[in-house]
DNA sequence: CCGTCATTCTGGTCTATACCAGATGAGCGG
DNA sequence: CCGCTCATCTGGTATAGACCAGAATGACGG
């Protein structure tokens, strides 16, 4: 086995490289070639590792790259797929994630999970400027695009600014309902967002491994007056979306 | 160990846990308890393997995931070190990385790798609006945070709008520069960011293994006659930085 | 026709071991 | 005192196996 390998680095400038890395690039270059399209199974691991000749744990190693770029992704014990293009997202402007998901010529789905009326903690009032004890809603929710969880997200809306708010029906659009039927316009968000990985709750609301490669996005919005309207705490798998913001 | 591990389970709801989500879970404890300030080297792999019980594979997929948190960095074939906090950054805004990471009372250093005059190529016309083959000065920069390189970036300025930029020290301010010697003020910028692996011109320069999670961002900028001034690719470590933005 | 159940497939977790290559530091020689 | 060499530390790569648990499938019985 290692003397193949060497003879291989002669004949290849790429072959110095790590079996691992060699691997991931042979089924890179299938995808990019067209030869496994979106959402297509990949062969299972035992299958890729005989082709290739090698081991499922190395194999592992090839598949774990190209997740963490994104190219592949993986659906529970079921197989690994060939990841679609990445959702174009701006947080600073879309409203409502069903009309950006449809405009994008995929198919949006929204699961509420969970309302539950609670009690501002610590965080959320450093996060929002409510006292702590202050009432709250808590609203779950699941997204979805063309059948895959992409994104779970906590919402907190607030009572004194939204009352009744906790007798709608949440799977319509949660922007349009504060439109239309509180007249709030959101004028003052902050935004903040970094990359890390998605742990209990939301791994497995998403149906993925702990650990697996995440995006947290929390958006704090308020009305034109500067009162609290609502805090948006998103969890999306990385590689199903690309933020695209646009200034001046 | 198998029925130890099924004890274990009676008696904490936790115990069902995979043995790496423990280990994992146990080193989160001694960091988040201060035990392990920031920038400390962890026990070595075997170390670690032996004071947990089991063995180096399992360890690493301990450690693996506490990178992908963002808790843990590693150096190569230095070790693990816990990651400090998160540089706070605001792509639309921030004009100057020196300024940004002194305020937050870091140690910001910036090399200049390269500087390179070449031409638009396909992808370059595209996010630029200028035509393929035109001029184009290509500027590769690495940036350090005490002492820990932590972004790499491309930066493609137009040598039409900002004749003889070629030869300027590429050390100092880029923004100031241009501000005081062109008085260029930049207008109108398109941002788009999504999380990804550094692969390898990146992961080399900042000296990780491949594969290393990132996050890309990139910013096309154009002055207030809406001509194309720079455009900037910027390649992160994804633990060490926290996008916040403001609207409105 | 529709549930049920067992088989089979998948990835998920884990052990034990080996060798390699870069980083480090101690010690030696100039 | 400086610079070099070399042993020793680190993580990086890789093999060969094993068992588990969830998902899918197809046969079977109602």
């Amino acid at each position: 086995m290692v003397g193949k390998q060497k003879m291989e680095d002669r004949v290849n400038g790429e072959g110095s490289a790590p079996l691992y890395l060699r691997v991931r690039d042979r089924l890179a270059n299938q995808i990019q070639d067209g030869l496994l399209p979106p959402n297509t199974r990949l062969p299972s691991e035992r299958i890729l590792a005989e082709e290739h000749g090698t081991t499922r744990v190395t194999t592992r190693l090839a598949l774990a790259q190209l997740e963490a770029e994104g190219r592949i992704y993986r659906s529970n014990r079921r197989g690994w797929f060939v990841s679609p293009p990445r959702l174009v997202y701006n947080p600073t402007r879309d409203y409502s994630f069903s009309d950006n998901v449809s405009a994008q010529g995929r198919v949006p789905v929204t699961e509420t999970l969970r309302v539950t009326p609670t009690e501002v903690d610590a965080w959320l009032a450093t996060m929002t400027g409510l006292a702590i004890g202050d009432p709250i809603v808590r609203l779950r929710r699941r997204r979805q695009i063309d059948g895959r969880p992409v994104m779970v997200e906590n919402i907190y809306l607030n009572p004194k600014r939204l009352p009744g708010i906790d007798t709608f029906d949440f799977n319509r659009s949660l922007w349009k309902l504060l439109r239309e039927h509180y007249s709030v316009e959101l004028e003052r968000k902050q935004i903040e967002m970094f990359p890390t990985a998605l742990v209990d709750p939301q791994a497995e609301a998403l149906g993925v491994t702990a650990g697996t490669a995440g995006l947290y996005v929390t958006r704090c919005c308020r009305d034109a007056q500067d009162c609290f309207v609502e805090l948006d705490e998103e969890f999306w798998l990385h590689d199903t979306l690309s933020i695209q913001v646009s200034v001046g």
